[in-house]
DNA sequence: GGCTATTAGTGTACAATGTACGCAGTACGA
DNA sequence: TCGTACTGCGTACATTGTACACTAATAGCC
């Protein structure tokens, strides 16, 4: 049951970084017998969804043989979604498309849910292997930030699920595995890495937006001059608007200035990023 | 009419930085005139869309008194959206809330599209107004970033829709021009000062990624300790796991290495980012 | 004041979607 | 061989977004 929350006074004015506001709660400590302990507690549901995705599947001896595989509803899934996004990823249209009906589906998943856990971590497949001889940690997250980058513009539809809050498979697990594995070379400690685990990877999500929309809407059949179009003429509204005067400024900025693709862009603030966590690496580490 | 692309092989090692994979592609000049110009091209449900987010639409004088307004629809559906979720907003319960029928709610938003677009807006407020007098650049951006985080806590329903690629509102530029104040002081160029906007900007919405859900879980009646029971549970298959060696040692850190509050994590990476964004205005403006 | 154009809200209808339920056939194990 | 467990299917239903036509109200014009 949900509760009701105050109503929608705008959220006005809040305070800088010290003042404990939304969000923030303490984090529990995570030891392994607090883990196991503590999961016995966890929704059903939320549980059933995770071990789907982990455990394999033990084909029972009894009865007909199965027609198809979770592996099958997933490629055919993932296959509508990378051509007509994640609207065309309906029951029907996944199960016609394997040549059953949609009640058929539910045999391999209990719900809708339970495919999209699925074809998250499928389609957002592994990282790139780490290089040997091994490089230096900012080469090898670059690399890693790069890739998960193409990833979430090759599958648009990635981000289009809460993908950050779902049961998270071994796909999702080896991308966290990689970057850990980078980053255990710059003698940060656990935690720290944990940290900055977390800086790169938001900033990589969180930057990948627009390259994001615009491979969606290249998807839906856009033209990329159309897309420019219609961001350009909705970010345009602060020309001439003296609400936004600097903003304005930034709209028309010469195009030499600007980097001339959006990795590019990405990469950018990227090195950025990467400065402000060298430094608090070579800080520490002195 | 979509376009069928080519199937879903796993996408794999991608290449460093330097090759142009998925999502780079040429920015256009964005001048003023070329936007007053492109913008005919726009796609019209999309310009429609765009206009009632910005026109104040002048209530015509010919039949009777409309018995609402656009905002008095706003608000019920962020009411909803804040009680129960975005799930909660259907076309049904926001006219019940009202106490009009479903139908009479496209006499003021097209479609539901058009009423996620303005719930947006809305939802997504004011930014703080910058202080008098002026504070430093990072002081301010890291007030702005605190803010926006409380903003997509206060109401993480925000992040369920892909309000970055949606037309955006008076509401949305003011967040944007906020910032963009703040970096003017930098002294660096209009360009520039975009690249850093999106920097902030992106790491600010992918870093919160978690107090978000923890927001969610919590606006659904989960309580906290459910909540990092099931994401302990999930990330906790690591442990034990030979794929997931370096990433099992983060979970298991000693917890009173690790950040108090999730807060104080996102403030930990911000500021890397910031620091590396210090360095960068340094180099340019030295 | 009456006519008329215009608009607000309603009622009905429909297509799409997720999914509960029970049935029919199938294949293994006792 | 028979029962049991399982697969796939047909049907049914609630929910949702929205098209369309209708009624009623309002203001300007004669």
């Amino acid at each position: 049951m949900a509760r009701k929350k105050k109503p929608n006074d705008l959220p006005a004015r809040t305070g800088p970084a010290k003042k404990s506001s939304g969000g923030g709660s303490p984090k529990p400590p995570l030891t392994h017998d607090d883990i196991m302990q503590a999961a016995v507690r966890v929704d059903p549901e939320l549980r059933r969804r995770s071990e789907l995705l982990w455990d394999d599947r033990t084909l029972p001896t009894r009865g007909p043989k199965p027609g198809l595989t979770p592996d099958d509803v997933v490629n055919a899934a993932i296959q509508l979604a990378d051509a007509d996004g994640l609207a065309a990823v309906t029951m029907h249209a996944v199960a016609a498309a394997l040549g059953f009906t949609t009640m058929a589906l539910y045999r391999y998943f209990p719900n809708k849910e339970a495919l999209y856990d699925a074809i998250v971590d499928a389609g957002i497949g592994r990282p790139p292997s780490l290089p040997a001889p091994r490089e230096d940690w900012r080469t090898e997250v670059t690399t890693w930030a790069h890739a998960k980058r193409a990833v979430l513009c090759a599958r648009p539809w990635l981000a289009e699920l809460p993908f950050v809050a779902a049961p998270h498979g071994p796909n999702w697990l080896s991308w966290l595995e990689a970057i850990t594995d980078s980053l255990s070379t710059t003698g940060l400690g656990a935690a720290e890495i944990g940290q900055m685990l977390s800086v790169i990877d938001g900033y990589t999500r969180g930057a990948s937006d627009t390259a994001i929309s615009l491979a969606r809407a290249r998807a839906r059949g856009t033209s990329e001059a159309e897309w420019a179009a219609a961001v350009g003429a909705d970010l345009g509204r602060a020309i001439g608007d003296p609400r936004f005067p600097k903003f304005a400024g930034i709209i028309t900025a010469p195009s030499d200035e600007r980097p001339r693709t959006l990795e590019e862009s990405f990469d950018f603030g990227l090195q950025r990023v990467l400065d402000g966590i060298e430094i608090y690496v070579r800080s520490v580490t002195a």
